[in-house]
DNA sequence: GTGGGGCCTCAAGTATACTTGAGGTCAAGG
DNA sequence: CCTTGACCTCAAGTATACTTGAGGCCCCAC
């Protein structure tokens, strides 16, 4: 069955290779050995990556990657099932950060109407009395929501 | 007018100190000194962190940030015109990232629905050998944008 | 069967974004 | 005045996510 080197993985996902053999390191790939100790990957391992590219992108760190990856076989290939269950997960993990990022945007336009991030009395911004009076700043911008 | 302590600034901003004086450093404000060398900050200077702590939790850089605030005028304090353009860039970035975003998340539905990123059919893997064809891979899920 | 591109390990380096610690100064309230 | 909490600098440390380099096998196309 399709056995891939490393360079190949590389030119098909567009990570380097260097990353590639990081990312075992980190234990989101497990691929096997030829009898040299060369690494041998196959198509599910491609998935992987793709997984973790694309959540890279999301702002998710390697360690929640691992996480998420958990829930996949570790060895053996993934049925749909599977990667439906993880798909799931992410697409509402998604839902959350676009829907975090729109509100901001919504926020922000009440801001340029008022020239806010400048004014006092933005809805964002209040009163600097206001503000300093509940502890806040940029929170309100933010929503209070920690980074990730 | 308004001298305020990096204490203060901290605690209004939810920023850490030693945080606020590396932006410093980094050229994102630029705080006056007393006599005694201590920094004496302005409102103003509230509000370009809070535009730093905004700009960061959407991925961006320092470095770009700083760039971002040079269209300020360092000293003196900001006019509601100079907000509100930075303001208007800054909205648009935001939109454009949202939109990636949906897109990436649309696309995933597709996913979920055939068991992708598992399944060699799907619309967003093509079968490996198409993918490997055009030096592919999760490009396909990710737009084909740069991370930034 | 061999030449050489691809692959191996391990240590060290890089970039970003800060935090922590040591050692010392400033300034406001009592 | 004097205490003391807030502030100062500078160097070093931390965490994340990799890359680079040295030194050396693996393996397949010719």
């Amino acid at each position: 069955m399709a056995s891939i080197p490393i360079g190949e993985v590389a030119q098909r996902t567009g990570l380097a290779v260097s990353a590639i053999r990081y990312y075992e390191e980190m234990g989101l790939v497990h691929p096997g050995r030829t009898a040299g100790g060369q690494r041998v990957f196959e198509r599910a391992d491609i998935r992987r990556l793709s997984f973790v590219m694309v959540a890279q992108r999301l702002g998710v760190s390697i360690a929640d990657i691992r996480t998420e990856l958990s829930s996949l076989p570790d060895r053996r290939t993934p049925t749909k099932t599977d990667w439906t269950r993880l798909s799931r997960r992410f697409r509402s993990a998604l839902d959350t950060r676009i829907q975090g990022l729109t509100e901001l945007r919504d926020r922000l336009d009440g801001c340029i109407g008022c020239g806010c991030l400048s004014l006092d009395l933005c809805q964002l911004h209040n009163s600097d009395d206001m503000a300093a009076a509940n502890g806040t700043g940029p929170r309100y911008v933010m929503g209070d929501e920690p980074p990730n």
